[in-house]
DNA sequence: GTTTACATACCGACTGGTTGGTATGTAAAG
DNA sequence: CTTTACATACCAACCAGTCGGTATGTAAAC
C-alpha cells in the first residue's frame, strides 16, 4: 500500500467536526476544511465523495465515540454499585466530572448542530441524526427501568422523561456554556440532574 | 406615503425565521427568502441592506417577542400569588401550559441555531446573541433572590444555577422535540423544572 | 386642481467571486 | 505495473449584492 491515508482520512474529520460547530455545516465550505487541514480538493474528495458523506462521516464518528462513552461510565458505574439508582446517580456523577474542567475548543454536540439545519441534509442523514440517542435512550431506559421497579418517585414522572430530562439538560447546558463561554455551566447543570433524582426518588418526605 | 412597506419587510422576516430554523443562517440563501415571501431581490435589499443585517433584525425581532412573553406570565404569576416561591413555580407553570400543544412548524430558538454558527456573524451580531436572554437572567434573577430570602434549598444550589436550569431545559427541550418530531417533549421538561424547585424548597424533609 | 418635485417601494437583469465537484497528472509503496 | 494517495487545474452553478428603471404615493407651488 502507498502512504496511509487514514491520518489525512481522520484530520480532514477532526478540523471539520470543530468548523461545523463554529459555523454549521451549511455555513462550512469545503475550502475551509481543505485549508484546516492543510491538504489540497484532491485529497478531500479522495477521502468523501461529496461534501454530504463528510456530514455522514462526521456524525457516525461521533454518535460512536458518544456511545462508547456511555458504555464505559455505566459500566464503571455498575461496578461501584449494586443498586440501580445508586448506578444511575454514580453514572451521571462520572459524566458531571467529566465535564468539568475547561473543555477547549468550547463543548458543542453535532447532534443538535444538525437538529438546528436539518433540511440542508437528505434523508439518510436526517434519520442518522434523529437515531443519535438510541443507545443513550436504550440503555438510560433500562437502567431506570430498574430503578422503577425498585423505587417510587414522589411526583409521577416516567423512565423516559428523566433520561430526556438529562439529554435536554446536556444539550441545553452546552448552549448555556457557549453564551456564557464558560464550559463549567454544562457540568453544573448535569449536576442538577443529578439533584433532581436524588430528590425525586429520595425515602419519603 | 407610498404603499405599506413594514408589510413586506414583516413577511421576509417571518419566512426568514422559519427558514433560519430549517437551515440555519449560513444555510439560508437570499433567494429562498424571496421565493418564500414571493418578492424579489430588489424589494429585499430595499429593506435590508445586506443579509447579515437581516440576521440581526431577526435577532431584535426574536429578543422582543420573547421578553414581552417573559413579562406578560411574569406579571400574571405576581397577580396570583403574593410568595415569591409560588410565584415563581405559577410562571414556570404558566410556561408550561404555553408550550403544551402541538406548535407548528416545530419549535426553535433562534439564539441557540445563532449559537451553533457564531463564527458566521460579525462581532456585533456576536454580541446580541450573547446578551439575548439578558432580561430573563435579570428577572428570573431577582425573583429567585426573593426566593432565596425566605427560604432554603435542601442541597447547596445558586440562583444563577437555578434560571441557568430552566434556559438550559428550555433549550435542550427544543432540541429534544425536534429530534422526537414531539412538541410534546418542550413542555413536559419545563414540568421536570417545575417538579425540582417544589423538591428543592420542599419544608423540612 | 394641476403641475413639479421628491420620497419610498419594488422589479429583474447583471456581476464578480465563491461554491461543490471533476478531470487529469504524478509519485510512492507493494 | 498496478493501486492508492494525493496535487493541480479547471468548470458550471450559485451566491450575495448592485444598478437602472418604474410605479406609487405625498406635498408644496402656482
Amino acid at each position: 500500500m502507498p502512504r496511509d491515508g487514514a491520518a489525512t482520512k481522520e484530520k480532514i474529520l477532526e478540523v471539520a467536526q470543530a468548523l461545523v460547530l463554529e459555523y454549521g455545516f451549511g455555513g462550512m465550505s469545503v475550502d475551509q476544511v481543505i485549508t484546516a487541514a492543510g491538504i489540497t480538493k484532491g485529497a478531500f474528495f479522495h477521502h468523501f465523495k461529496s461534501k454530504n458523506e463528510l456530514a455522514n462521516a462526521l456524525l457516525k464518528r461521533y454518535v460512536q465515540m458518544d456511545d462508547q462513552l456511555l458504555h464505559e461510565l455505566m459500566a464503571r458505574a455498575e461496578n461501584l454499585s449494586r443498586d440501580p439508582l445508586q448506578q444511575y446517580l454514580i453514572f451521571v456523577g462520572l459524566l458531571e466530572e467529566m465535564l468539568r474542567g475547561p473543555s477547549e475548543p468550547p463543548p458543542g454536540c453535532l447532534i443538535a448542530s444538525y437538529i438546528y439545519q436539518l433540511e440542508l441534509f437528505p434523508a439518510e442523514t436526517k434519520q442518522a441524526v434523529i437515531s443519535g440517542f438510541q443507545e443513550w435512550e436504550r440503555v438510560l431506559g433500562e437502567k431506570l427501568a430498574a430503578v422503577f421497579d425498585k423505587y417510587s418517585p414522589k411526583f409521577p414522572v416516567t423512565a423516559k422523561q428523566i433520561y430526556d430530562n438529562l439529554l435536554a439538560l446536556f444539550e441545553g447546558g452546552v448552549i448555556m456554556a457557549r453564551l456564557y463561554d464558560k464550559s463549567g455551566v454544562l457540568a453544573e447543570q448535569v449536576g442538577q440532574h443529578k439533584n433532581y433524582i436524588e430528590l425525586l426518588f429520595q425515602p419519603h418526605a
